[in-house]
RNA sequence: GGAGGGAUAGCAUAACUGGUAAUGCACCGGUCUUGAAAACCGGCGCCUUCGGGCUUGGGGGUUCGAGUCCCCCUCCCUCCGCCA
């Protein structure tokens, strides 16, 4: 949610930073519903005033047995007045609201221009993609035939794009989720926590995700909650409605959870294997902390995720999203990705999003300054990993000419051990 | 699922039979001081066209006027039932 005093006072501002993201929101509509608003609101603060003053001269004049009959029957009508006035209130209300919750956020002004994907940045490179004597096969095909995954049978007992994974399959999933845990909360500074897996239409409207893209989440009848579809957003909940205090800024989490996605509109898109599936694990990083910081925690976050990477041995690359690729509630965004062998290319296994005060500005989310006033806090995430396609890139850039995939070094303990996935005696 | 109790500002506590939210702590600014504390003054939720208006978990209703009376909902607590 964007300031409206900014849009009211410097529309054009706004108008140039959503024509960079090549938005199409109305400014004009809501600009001419606030004023109508404000007008009414005035209109009915000067008749409350009346009424006010007037019933304090009822209550004088009842005190002193006088008869106040008939400036009881005038307020009756002032009375009725304001409640024909709030009701109008109430409806350019809600029609302000439902404009207001479309517009994206306002890119900053480090976020270069584009207007496409093919207009993002590199930012840099870590690592050398691993030469191969042998032509590298997909995540696919080597899980299926080390016997640890099985895309198969999960679509039996689901559907498409559903993942079903046995032994060191399985076990390199907990390893991971254990591993990146631990680097956050022991090295980085974060604290664990574990959320709900299902949260309300209010949390989902709080970071972001609805109302605009309701239609890409699993939602459980008949309570209507919503299946997660990232820890982002129980976790920056936590907060929503709260003053925090500014000593226990910044604030950071780590949050393992599964995360589920419809993936309307990708048919057709990496319908092998499990880089686009409706179920996945991540850990995710989110931080709340004082504006002024939060362009360098937007930095530390992302080199916080890259060392994920790093420790795995896994080269990747940092892209800074431009302008017209950025997501609605972002202000700014890098995504780090993962190089893929059989694909001969870098894929997202991060993203991580500064969002300033717009998700704050919707989920009512402020800390009491030093000056004592409240202010709306700046939120952040980013995978720290995703980790179903951190399986993808272990197991491409650790295959073997004899199909089994050596496990990195700083992985082993967590995987009891193993330093190699052979085929499973099924 | 059933029965009962509760929700007031960051926290804690008030408000006769309805009369327009009081007080303490914490915090911020100022006065005073070498500095600090104390004391005192102001602020301490939102909007404002700067006149004011709104705010007692949320939404309706009654009333000239609702923290207070009535209805619905949410959450928390206690007990019963069910359950991993």
């Amino acid at each position: 949610m964007i300031d409206l005093k900014l849009l009211r006072e410097s529309p054009d501002v706004v108008r140039r930073a959503l024509e960079a993201r090549r938005s199409q929101a109305d400014l004009d509509a809501l600009l001419k519903l606030d004023s109508e608003k404000r007008e009414m609101v005035f209109r009915a603060d000067e008749l409350r005033k009346k009424r006010n003053e007037e019933s304090e001269r009822i209550a004088q004049m009842k005190k002193a047995r006088a008869d106040a009959t008939a400036l009881i029957n005038d307020m009756r009508a002032v009375g009725e007045h304001i409640s024909a006035l709030e009701a109008e209130i109430k409806q350019k209300d809600e029609e302000i609201r439902a404009r207001w919750l479309m517009i994206p956020n306002i890119p900053h002004e480090t976020v270069p221009p584009g207007k496409s994907e093919e207009d993002n940045v590199e930012v840099r490179r870590w690592g050398v993609p691993p030469e191969f004597d042998f032509e590298p096969i997909s995540h696919a095909d080597i899980g299926e035939k080390l016997g640890i995954l099985d895309f198969e049978r999960a679509a039996k007992i689901t559907g498409a794009r559903f993942t079903l994974s046995y032994g060191a399959g399985a076990l390199l999933e907990r390893a991971l989720i254990g591993f990146m845990l631990d680097l956050h909360t022991k090295r980085h500074g974060y604290t664990e926590v574990l959320p709900p897996f299902m949260v309300n239409k209010d949390s989902m409207t709080g970071t972001g995700q609805f109302p605009k893209f309701a239609g890409d989440y699993f939602v459980c009848q008949p309570d209507e909650y919503i299946l997660v579809p990232t820890a982002e957003v129980p976790v920056t909940n936590i907060y929503r409605d709260e003053i925090l205090d500014d000593a226990r800024l910044p604030i950071k989490f780590a949050a393992y959870t599964p995360c589920f996605r419809r993936e309307a509109g990708s048919y057709g898109k990496d319908t092998r294997g499990m880089i686009r599936v409706h179920q996945f694990n991540k850990v995710e990083l989110v931080k709340f902390c004082r504006p002024e910081e939060s362009y360098e925690e937007h930095e530390k976050l992302t080199r916080d995720a890259e060392e994920v990477l790093q420790l795995l041995e896994i080269p990747y690359r940092v892209i800074a999203l431009c302008t017209a690729d950025l997501g609605d509630a972002a202000a700014k965004c890098y995504d780090i990705e993962a190089w893929i062998p059989s694909q001969k290319t870098y894929r997202e296994i991060s993203s991580c999003s500064n969002f300033e005060e717009y998700q704050a500005r919707r989920a009512n989310i402020r800390y009491r300054a030093k000056n004592g006033k409240p202010r709306f806090i700046h939120t952040l995430n980013g995978s720290g990993l995703a980790v179903g396609r951190t399986v993808v890139a272990i197991l491409e850039n650790f295959q073997k000419a004899d199909g089994t995939v050596d496990i990195p070094v700083n992985l082993r303990p967590y995987m009891n051990g193993i330093e190699r996935i052979t085929p499973r005696q099924a």
